[in-house]
DNA sequence: GTTAGCACTCTTGAACAAAGAGTGCTAATG
DNA sequence: CATTAGCACTCTTTGTTCAAGAGTGCTAAC
């Protein structure tokens, strides 16, 4: 098995460049004229074969060019990646939109969403901040009536639920009035994350004066929590359309379903969670449906921990370098953005 | 120009039912074997050729059968539509996850528009019972922090908004209770569209003395609610995919694009709002994009008056019939569920 | 008015050839 | 000994031709 050696890099890298460019196989001829290798399209021939035997690189057909394998493009992301810079007026015309959005936070995702999807021709996908890492602020109980009561859940990123319940028995006004500082006291500050079964039932057995509505509110509004993390955007998912490789829409069908269910993204991004950037190629993720597709994910952080995460879907032709820093970008400017105001 | 006798109807009738089940151009032999139409194949190409003539058939090349035009497609569905029943399967499934739905009011939508698109091989969209027509409960402004409050609406429909606000100035929590009851007791069962700004007006007259910071929420809460109105779900788009009208990704991405565009698809909605159910035959609506689509929209009732729409978008060849009878049902039965429950 | 018959048109698919792209191998080269 | 020119070979792509098939419109007979 061969090495791979300085001019097998610098070919697999133009190969791939090519290759992303055009969406066409790439020949020893072509790569000869259009890469600056200073050797003959001969050396290149048999380089390329080195690199097939080495599982980097595939011929769609004998007398086709080469076209790069996923384990070629995760060599070239691994050791080769240059990762670009974004220019100047993206990261403006980025910094304003966020701006714009910052005014209600709670739509900060979707335009972030939106920002992706606009700036490259993928999908794009972002998920609210996690609950459990959000800064718990307020819990307020509002009567409406007499077995009606309004519970909204105040966490340093905005409303988090605002939902009406009904009662199964009539609750006093100033019972929930009480209940609701008392909860909001003693959780201030803390991430959902921490507030526990146990922490839960702690309080509910101090106000054991209201047992019962407790705690059917403890379970309705913060049991469930973790369920209510599932916020999800997703754009941009017709550019995939104008992949060339997806322009039968036989291929393309499976993709699209698979970014309509919000459960399985909801999964890819949980997978990038704790990474800063998150690249994956073809099938390194889980998800079945989007085999010919490259997922790349950033965390991005609320209060210095990894809260929630956006990036794109796009087929595995895709020039990484730019993705990358602009889904960095991105991520940055979110935790950022949402650090600073609050 | 030819009449419309009945004998023509008939075969239009056939034509357009054999093109939505096969997707091929019909010719007359064909016609002449599966509909019991009681003439030869000769007959029916005269007659298609003066449906033709009369711009009710179309012909894709000379040797070709014949598809329906839009204005084919017209005429049979405002005079020889035969609605379907639903199945009690599907009536029984329906209703079911509409009942689980109800829980939570707000989630009603979603809901209806996953079930539209599992029930249909086509795109499905849902509005939102638009705000004017919702029956204004209360309004709660909670107080945070100094300067910062959490303005609440609540309608028969639900939490409407839930949004935290940052103020310019402090404001004391009394004054802000006695505003919620105030605008409260006021407004109490008037659906938002009567609340003008006339008479907000009025309201923040009385409560001169804390003229700016009414004003303030007046502007942000009330105002806006128009814009708030947005609020819309769509699924099932990749369902267009699986149409042999839209297998080149070439034709379907307008489709997805458009469909993607939320002001878009509340635009079309919008156009239902009065209808029992509103059939628009490819060039009939107003979205260009959407040029080679039929949309099929339903409003939905809340206290009596149209608040919202329902329906579907996918190519003009479909089973209208059924598809009118499936809008329908569900128009019906989302309107009687918002109905009882409060 | 209806229909059988038929010539005509146009698409579809297959078969085939020529062109083009690209490879792998061999032998010559510095 | 790595490099490269040359070349035969392979396979796709494209265009052409041809026959088959589907469907029509027209005409003439019923």
């Amino acid at each position: 098995m061969p090495r791979l050696d300085a001019r097998k890099r610098d070919i697999l890298r133009a190969v791939i460049q090519t290759y992303v460019d055009t969406a066409e196989p790439v020949g020893s001829e072509v790569l000869a004229h259009r890469a600056r290798l200073g050797v003959s399209a001969a050396t290149i021939r048999n380089e390329m074969a080195a690199l097939e035997e080495m599982g980097l690189l595939a011929q769609p057909h004998t007398s086709a060019g080469r076209i790069p394998t996923d384990r070629g493009y995760r060599v070239y992301v691994d050791s080769m990646l240059e990762e670009e810079q974004l220019p100047a007026g993206q990261r403006h015309w980025v910094r304003r939109r966020l701006a714009a959005a910052l005014a209600e936070r709670e739509r900060v995702p979707q335009e972030v969403a939106r920002a992706l999807a606009t700036l490259t021709p993928y999908a794009s996908v972002v998920s609210h901040p996690h609950p459990r890492r959000l800064v718990f602020r307020h819990l307020h109980f509002v009567p409406l009536e007499a077995t009606r009561v309004l519970a909204v859940i105040v966490t340093d990123a905005g409303v988090l639920q605002a939902r009406t319940l009904d009662l199964q028995e009539p609750m006093d006004p100033d019972g929930l009035e009480r209940l609701s500082r008392m909860v909001s006291q003693r959780f201030q500050g803390h991430p959902l994350g921490e507030i526990t079964d146990t922490l839960l039932q702690q309080v509910v057995d101090e106000v054991a004066w209201q047992h019962r509505v407790v705690k059917l509110l403890a379970d309705r509004i913060l049991r469930r929590l973790p369920a209510a993390s599932r916020r999800i955007h997703i754009e941009g998912t017709a550019n995939i359309l104008a992949q060339p490789e997806f322009r039968d829409a036989r291929t393309a069908r499976p993709v699209l379903r698979a970014l309509e269910q919000e459960e399985v993204v909801a999964g890819l991004l949980e997978d990038a969670s704790d990474r800063p950037v998150w690249i994956a190629i073809g099938s390194e993720h889980r998800v079945e449906a989007l085999r010919g597709c490259s997922v790349v994910v950033a965390a991005y952080r609320v209060g210095g921990r990894p809260a929630g995460a956006l990036g794109i879907v796009g087929p595995t032709r895709m020039p990484y370098g730019r993705v990358v820093a602009l889904v960095r970008y991105l991520a940055d400017s979110v935790s950022q953005a949402l650090a600073e105001a609050r």
